[in-house]
RNA sequence: GGCCCCAUCGUCUAGUGGUCUAGGACACUGGGUUUUCAUCCCAGCAACCGGGGUUCGAGUCCCCGUGGGGUCACCA
């Protein structure tokens, strides 16, 4: 290996939505690079404007960057080896595919499209498998000159030579392929842009691309790829195969099949870190089994002998559970707070955050599901009257409400402390059942069976407020 | 269909010939703590696709099946 630097890179097609499998090949090259000090570069492969979306470029790039994977070049911050948009490199494209025709290594083709969809489909009714007959593999230059000249619509395509490609993949080790199987590639279109494959190989090679690092569908493309590294007589990097993200049922994973948007993860309070680890422990593990990883140490102990080659399927409800341990051990409270910004209702009161934090961060695991959590504290309540006399008559929850009422008003230090002691000893001296009186209590509050701890609640509700909630569970009941 | 890749609990995975009566995590079930829910703790359920080899010994190596996936474009 001559290559001084690792330099790794992922090349989206901006056709619309920023994709977790984007993601999740580009959190691969990302750590790779900087595990070796490297760069980790974000190239837009817009070569197909029948598919182009606009904004997508910027969409893609800002998921990135909100997940952490921050690219050393790209389009926006640019770099020493741009343009990194394809559009903007035809001239360069052009050059070499010129470069290759000269050396007849290449060629120019002027079968159309439509003719290319008959000649299949006269194979496939043969029984033979589709393939480009090569019409126009010794078409003397001289001729399609001319028909160029003359305004005819062409290609240029790879004159793939006969043999077999063979690499050793970094993850999948030695894998071999046959020539056969190849047509010969278009590599400039009729409308003067680059297919893929010519302009990944020149950008790759121009940029500097050490390894690549991508799905596993591209397997059965990179005999093209290396036939044009050695074509020009360039360094071939070292490639490898990560496994392809799956649906339930096993087929490659879709926009139509699973959520697969990565802003929709946002919305959903997934926080990066946890979509990040999430993704990590898809084909990787952990040598000391951890689950739990930073960005930081997984670009520290990622190695590609780790790698499953299995393609795993993308099932978040692992993602979730991730997305509660964040939130409630490895995030500082003041990050937490920062994060729940943009969730929280407009309504509710600042100042309660530090108190109501600390009770709900526990059965918080969305972030959106804050709201829910907490709306008891400073909205208005529904008290349903059936629940509350369901474990105990009218007359004995009345009683109850009253004597609760008369002893919390006593109450001159309004802490949880002085509540839990008033309304135990209550508990205590009238022999109440203690499951009916705590939630009597609770729905008469709250509104809700379920809430935090009862005594903290009601210290951070207050004192008035719940009393007025006591009294008015009283009048309902009578 | 050709070619290529792959195959351990429902899911994510550990496992690189013997320590595997296969380990962990999520989910699920039961129990404990507890005023509810949640957290936390404990326990349980649950897998080496099949068949042949190689070997003293195979989840681990080889072959054949089977199954799944990918790819065969002027899309990437």
């Amino acid at each position: 290996m001559s290559f001084k630097v690792v330099r790794t890179r992922v090349a989206p097609s901006p056709t619309g939505i920023a994709h977790v499998g984007t993601l999740y090949i580009a959190l691969f090259n990302y750590a790779f690079a900087k595990q070796n000090n490297g760069q980790f570069i974000v190239r837009s492969e817009d070569t197909d404007r029948s598919r182009y979306v606009e904004g997508a470029e910027e969409l893609v790039l800002s998921a990135l960057k909100w997940a952490g994977i921050t690219p050393d070049e790209d389009v926006e911050k640019g770099g020493p080896y741009g343009p990194y948009r394809q559009s903007e490199r035809l001239k360069i494209y052009q050059r070499y595919a010129q470069k290759l025709v000269a050396a007849g290594q290449a060629y120019y083709c002027f079968v159309t499209p439509e003719e290319l969809r008959q000649m299949r489909e006269e194979q496939i009714k043969a029984g033979r498998p589709p393939k480009y007959d090569g019409r126009y593999r010794d078409y003397p230059p001289e001729e399609a000159k001319k028909r160029i000249d003359k305004g005819e619509s062409h290609v240029i395509r790879l004159k793939v030579p006969s043999g077999k490609t063979k690499w050793h993949d970094l993850i999948r080790g030695e894998v071999e392929i046959d020539h056969q199987q190849i047509d010969d590639q278009v590599l400039i279109k009729s409308d003067g842009y680059p297919t893929y494959h010519l302009a990944v190989v020149v950008d790759d090679h121009l940029m500097k691309i050490s390894h690549i690092i991508r799905g596993e569908e591209w397997i059965s493309s990179t005999p093209k790829h290396i036939i044009l590294y050695d074509l020009f007589g360039w360094e071939k990097p070292q490639f490898a195969h990560m496994p392809l993200l799956r649906n339930r049922d096993k087929s490659k994973l879709s926009k139509r099949k699973n959520d697969v948007s990565i802003s929709s993860y946002q919305q959903q309070g997934i926080l990066p870190e946890a979509l990040i680890n999430y993704l990590m422990l898809l084909g990787w593990s952990h040598p000391q089994k951890k689950e739990v990883i930073s960005l930081l140490e997984f670009v520290n102990s990622f190695t590609f002998d780790r790698m499953q080659k299995t393609g795993p399927v993308f099932d978040t409800e692992k993602l979730r559970w991730l997305n509660g341990k964040y939130i409630r051990e490895i995030i500082s409270t003041d990050d937490l707070i920062k994060r729940l910004h943009k969730f929280i209702s407009k309504d509710f009161p600042t100042e309660l955050t530090s108190q109501v934090l600390p009770l709900i961060r526990e059965r918080l695991f969305l972030l959106p599901e804050f709201d829910e959590l907490t709306d008891f504290f400073y909205q208005d309540i529904q008290i349903d009257k059936d629940l509350l006399i369901k474990k105990a008559d009218a007359q004995l929850v009345s009683s109850q409400i009253e004597t609760t009422i008369k002893k919390l008003e006593a109450i001159s230090n309004w802490s949880s402390e002085s509540i839990e002691m008033e309304i135990r000893n209550l508990q205590a001296e009238n022999n109440w059942q203690k499951s009916q009186f705590f939630m009597m209590l609770r729905l008469a509050v709250t509104g809700k069976k379920q809430t935090p701890p009862l005594f903290e609640t009601m210290a951070v509700i207050g004192q008035t407020t719940v009393l007025k909630r006591l009294q008015q569970a009283k009048s309902l009941i009578i």
